[in-house]
Formats: C-alpha cells, sequence, structure tokens
DNA sequence: CGCCGCGAAATCCTATAGGATTCGTTCCGG
DNA sequence: CCGGAACGAATCCTATAGGATTTCGCGGCG
C-alpha cells in the first residue's frame, strides 16, 4: 500500500490513489474520504489533497467545492461512443503516423515493429478469466496501445491516447469483455499494415479493431446510462 | 489580482495564476515561486501549492521534485509541428461532426451555425496592434475554434482542443501573428461548410485554415528551438 | 583563469491545528 | 406516515511551523 517514496510523498501517494482507483478498491462515484486516505497512506491531508487535485486534471476525481472528491462515474452509453470517437480520431491518426514513420526508414527513436509485434499478442483463453485475467488482459492491450501511440513520434498524440485510457479501464473492469484472440489477431493486422508501411491500411486495421471492440461492449448498455 | 473568491481559495488561485502565465505575467521557462505567489496573492502557500498540481496536470507549469516549480517553457519547432498535427486530426474531426449534425437537423443543442458565424469574424487592422490588439485577436480565434470544437457534440473532442489552446496562445503572445482579414475569411469558409452540411468541405476548409495558420507561424523559427 | 567544495540563505515539503461548511440523524409538525 | 427544520458529528479548507533539500555566493585549489 505504501511503496519506497521516490523523493516527495505527494507523488507517492499520486501513484497509490491512481493505483486504488484503476484497481476499483474505491467504486466509481464513491465518496473519497481525505483523511481517511491520509490515515490509510500513514500520511497528513496535505499530499492527499495535493495528489487528489491533480488526480482531478486527469480526470479521475471529481470535486465538489467544500465538499471533497468523488471518484470518476463509470462511463454512460453516450460517453462510451465519445470515447469511441475519439480513439477513432486519435489512434487511426497514431496507427498511419507509425506506417509513414516504418516506411520511411526512420532510424534511432524510429517505429520499433518488433516491439509492436510482442506487445499486440494478448493473454490467451488458457489465463484466468477473473479478475486477474481482466486485469492482465487489459494492461496488456493498454500497452500495445500506448506503444503504437509513442511509436507515432508526437507526444502530445501520445498523452491524449493516454489520457483516455482510464475511462476505458475502468469501465473493462466493471464489464469484463475479453476476446483474446479476436483482439490480438485485430492487432497484429494493424502492426502488419504498419510493418508493411501501408498508411491506409493502418488506418483501416484500426478503425476496423476499434468498431469491433465497440461492439464487443456495447451489450453491456441496457435501457439506463 | 485578487477577485471575489469563488468558494475555495485554491479555484481562485488557480484561476490567477493560469491568467499570470497565460498573460506572460510570467515568462515562460521563469521559475514560480511557491511563497512569492502566496505572499502576492495574499494566501498562504497550500492553496497555492494545489493550484499549482493541477496547473502541471493541464501541461502549463512544470514540477521538479524538492525544487518548485517552472512555467512551462515555449514550444520548440519540433513540438510547434506536433501540435499543428494534432490540431489537424482533432478540429478536422469537429468541424466534420459539426458539418454532419447541421445536416441532419438536430434541434436543441445542435449547432448554432449563428454563433459560430459571429465568432468567425475576428478584431479587424483598424484595431491596436501592440500586445492588446494580439491579446484580444487570440482570444477571438480561441472562442471560435472553441465554440465549433463544442458544437462537436463529443465532450472528450472538446476538451482535448481546450487543452491544446494554451501552448498556442502562449506561443501567439511571444511572437505576434495577427492576419485578421485572412483568418476570418478562412473561418467563414469552415462557417459556410458547417451551415450546408458538408462534412468534407468543412474538413477541408479547417485543414487549409490551420495549414495556412502554420505557414503564417513558420517565419518565427529560426535555427534553435 | 577555471573548477570544486563549503556554508548560509532561500525554498520546498509535510505535519498539525482550528475555523467553516456540509452531511446524517433526530425530532417535530402536518 | 411523510416532509422539513435543527442539532451534532464528520469532513473539508486554510494557515502556520519546522525539518529537509536545493540554490547561490565565496573562498581555495589545480
Amino acid at each position: 500500500m505504501r511503496p519506497a517514496r521516490r523523493l516527495t510523498l505527494t507523488d507517492d501517494v499520486y501513484e497509490s490513489v491512481r493505483a486504488l482507483i484503476m484497481d476499483h478498491a474505491v467504486a466509481p462515484g464513491e465518496r473519497v474520504n481525505i483523511d481517511a486516505l491520509a490515515r490509510q497512506l500513514q500520511v497528513s491531508p496535505t499530499p492527499v489533497r495535493e495528489a487528489l487535485a491533480r488526480l482531478e486534471s486527469d480526470g479521475l476525481v471529481r470535486k465538489r467545492p467544500l465538499a471533497g472528491y468523488t471518484a470518476a462515474p463509470l462511463l454512460t452509453r453516450a460517453e462510451f461512443e465519445e470515447l469511441v470517437e475519439m480513439r477513432l480520431v486519435l489512434e487511426t491518426a497514431a496507427a498511419r503516423r507509425c506506417a509513414t514513420r516504418t516506411a520511411a526508414r526512420e532510424g534511432a527513436d524510429g517505429v520499433d515493429v518488433a516491439a509492436l509485434r510482442r506487445e499486440a499478442d494478448l493473454p490467451g483463453p488458457t489465463a484466468d478469466s477473473g479478475y486477474a485475467g481482466i486485469a492482465a488482459f487489459t494492461a496488456r492491450d493498454a500497452r500495445f496501445h500506448n506503444l503504437l501511440a509513442e511509436f507515432s513520434g508526437n507526444r502530445m498524440l501520445h498523452e491524449a491516447v493516454v489520457r483516455l485510457r482510464p475511462h476505458l479501464h475502468l469501465f473493462r473492469l466493471h464489464f469484463p469483455t475479453t476476446h483474446h484472440d479476436t483482439s490480438a489477431r485485430e492487432h497484429h493486422r494493424v502492426v502488419d499494415a504498419v510493418a508493411a508501411g501501408d498508411p491506409d491500411g493502418a488506418d483501416a486495421a484500426m478503425r476496423a479493431h476499434l468498431l469491433a471492440a465497440r461492439e464487443r461492449h456495447l451489450p453491456y448498455f441496457t435501457e439506463e446510462g
């Protein structure tokens, strides 16, 4: 619960609280008690407040003045659709850029296709289908998409993609959906196009992947948000 | 310097410090002294620290552990190009969506073409060409692009566009470039396409505008960053 | 002349305390 | 039985103090 301190307590607390939320140790929408957190982490409320302020900018918690913080609520159906659209805009652009850079044969900090290929695989069906399995699946998936965004060479694009992750992550934890083989196949198609230096192909493959993932998640929305 | 307090000092300080940076009251890269800021704003360092933590997530300041905060440095040439690319990705998507929504005749919270048209105009050449003129120009320009992103109907897209603004704003303040009439004409072409419900046209018009704006800014980069 | 190390001052970071506000419960009236 | 007001407890917010670390100037050495 309290890892070896980095340099400032605030940074440690930030990571700890972020982990708590990402692991659903605090449920979406649940109130976040500052003093309780401070006691739990064995620090004073001051660095906790600072960490929460940063997490608010990250969209992981919401603040109501004079009434404390609450964990970010789960995505509504409409917000989920917005998220998909954002991913379509950002990640197809990233895939496209990766392919372009591969074609240009950029050295040094260019696209490491081998690394992408490694992360494209996902934990197989043999893996645990419980919480641990879900966590492993989504973590691996996150690494792939993160790596692709990083290899786009555009740091702002990378950051934008990273910013979207937590919401998707929380959603997946709440509605476990793992289609290992299918997702992995789609990932590999993206890598294929990137390796071939085919921007249009990479764009199309990523678009297909994101739309397919959307379909896989959709059943979890019933009537309400 | 100290507006009527909202509800918490932290929020007020956040706005104040943000304004200081956006007005170049603290130069890019300059160190931000927490105690000095607290004295200047007549508050204790505690809410100042909290505000700075949020501003760090916003990318307006950078933190070095145990060594305080510094105002975000000016964009390098490479980062400027990244910014342009991000705007191309995000804002053409926003323009496209606006046109689609207009064509779909969405009522209520749909696209307010008239409002867009109003903001498309920019302070004319008669205006002050000094700091105040630049500030007025960039503020109006920001409102237009902000409104378009808002009318896209995708809040995440809107937020992403808003996140890019400060960097562009600071850059413009440092290298004053106002081409009122040209920019305004380009804005109106975007509005025309949106009003006509022409997604491809809106995309193209926005792309042309952003690329033209890039060209207008480019001369300010010489050899270094 | 330049580089390195030392010491004092400035600055940052965390803990704690107290005033202000909100939340939950209880009690009362309808 | 239900709605609303009032009281107490919990919680938040800000200020302040002190320990820890960095920064900067200065003197000594190469």
